[in-house]
DNA sequence: CTGAAAGCGCTTACAG
DNA sequence: CTGAAAGCGCTTACAG
């Protein structure tokens, strides 16, 4: 329409005019045309010459869980900021799935992974970091690969969550977790158990694990005993999903909180403020976790040798359920 | 490595042997040969010889959301099981944002768009509308366009939590809505003001409208009006959020429920169960409007001039919320 | 039955 | 300062 070469317009639109030194007037005309005609360009040729797709992969256990969506929607919301485009998936905790997942990724051309890698996904993992795939995990890591990552300090979490029961004068504390093998769980119940031995209470660790996929039946078998036996007078709960499921048992039990129990949960959410004796919680910097792993994903990409490892500080949300009553 | 040429190799990877009459050992030494060194075919070379993208966009209000994000997890797996491709953005309600990402995602190469309109976007629905360019809208639609959509059955729902309210001797029932004049709320709202207006209750209607992005001054404002001066004996939230919200004000007010007043929610949530009074509330099948989004945009986009429109059935899961204390 | 050519829409050296 | 050519990795007519 300009009357040029398809190869001007294109130094022109990529704003490469002065680098060219193409002709002021022509360049103006070209990028009005553009304007004027809507032209937009193929993206999928772009790709394909460049060899790039400004695409990123989110690959969580549950996208319909609202921690991970509320990181989607961080990760999402960055990654286009830096023009990219972000696909995202659901494993289900399943390794299967995730392996099936990252290739499909893969073949899709994603440039990067975020990844909340499952229970005996290992050696996928190691696999990922021996063919220096710009890769980060999210949410959960390996001590012993050496990969970028963005997590809660889990130690801490519990830690600081421990220490508050204690303070609070509660001292046969159990703990409700996940039967695996991933550390970010074996971390928590590690700042838990060592928060007891320091206190000289190692007598009163209870530690209950439970199945990751179906925790309610677990739940409610290891709390009848904790409570009716062990005459436990604090419970905390490893994960949002097993405080949730935990407060159904209680109050089937028709356990009353905090005066039988005094209960610490994981993540904040609705259903815990609005619980007649609001929980108190373990709050995750949900945000710098979400930004930090699509921005050490993008300065991965661009740098062949970038390595970032988050650990980021956790927050007790301290409401009633864990108040001493006296 | 096969020695053959990259033509036959494309026509047998992709099924075409026997259509194109190639040996049968040959077809074999490719297949075999292509499993071995693991080859996958470039998607985006693909995607532009084909002029496919296999791609379609999801805009929702909100990822974060959880009911939207319970709809992403559905259609994302149905889209991968027929192949395609979502991807997935968020407006906060916002047209202009909905507008841009339209744009986005057309320029991104989506062969559909799954859309949420958000209040004032008919223009912009109606020139997708006149494009052509295959459309579902999700949960909201437009009467007055012709467009294919999966939606609940709106006027239905409250009609149906009505007529519960009204059953348990209810009478002085309010409504708190959103301010908007999307058609899925004022259907909401017209299947409860019918309902009232049968039962000769036409006295006792009122309706409240707050504000969609910050709702929560708004329902407290409401609340203490309706209970207190207006003395109604029931309340019917509109939507997830607003039900939400209005929980919380009813706790610092120290409303019992349901002995001050009776309370209907939508779209069941842990919240709701794990209340001192579990809540009553209406039931959207998810499932079924995910579902059923997906594949009529792939139906679409495979045969030009399908569409359908569904109006799926809610539920009502009656909680203690809502029963009448005599 | 199989190979060589053309082209999807772009961008980057290479000429001039 | 600008145009013509080549090529990203595929697939589909077209030859033979």
């Amino acid at each position: 329409m300009v009357g040029v070469s398809p190869a001007l317009v294109s130094m022109v639109l990529n704003g490469k005019a002065e680098q060219y030194r193409i002709g002021e007037e022509v360049a103006k005309r070209v990028v009005e045309t553009a304007k004027e005609m809507h032209y937009a360009p193929n993206l999928v040729a772009k790709n394909l010459r460049s060899g790039k797709t400004q695409l990123v992969g989110l690959i969580v256990t549950d996208i319909s869980n609202p921690f991970y969506s509320a990181i989607a929607r961080i990760v999402e919301d960055r990654a286009s900021e830096l023009n990219y485009t972000v696909l995202i998936s659901s494993t289900d905790e399943n390794l299967k799935n995730t392996e099936r997942l990252v290739d499909v990724l893969l073949n899709k051309g994603v440039e990067g992974l975020i990844l909340v890698p499952c229970d005996g996904s290992m050696k996928l993992i190691q696999r990922l970091y021996d063919s220096h795939f710009p890769t980060v995990l999210l949410d959960r890591y390996f001590p012993d690969i050496d990969l970028s990552s963005s997590c809660l300090d889990n130690y801490r979490a519990t830690e600081l969550a421990t220490e508050h029961l204690l303070g609070q004068g509660y001292k046969n504390i159990a703990l409700i977790a996940y039967n695996t093998e991933m550390h970010h769980i074996l971390d928590r119940v590690s700042g838990y158990e060592d928060t007891m031995k320091n206190a000289g209470l190692s007598a009163y660790v209870h530690v209950r694990k439970v199945n990751i996929l179906n925790p309610r039946p677990g739940i409610r078998e290891a709390l009848e005993e904790l409570i009716h036996r062990k005459h436990v007078d604090a419970i905390m709960f490893l994960t949002n999903m097993l405080a949730t499921n935990g407060l159904y048992c209680l109050n089937e039990m028709n356990v009353k909180i905090p005066e039988d129990v005094a209960v610490v949960g994981f993540n904040g959410n609705d259903a815990f403020n609005l619980f007649y004796s609001p929980i108190t919680y373990i709050r995750q910097p949900i945000e710098q976790i979400a930004k930090g792993s699509i921005d050490i994903l993008i300065k991965r990409i661009k740098k062949s040798n970038y390595k970032s490892k988050l650990f980021l500080e956790p927050e007790l949300v301290i409401q009633q359920s864990s108040q001493r009553i006296s």
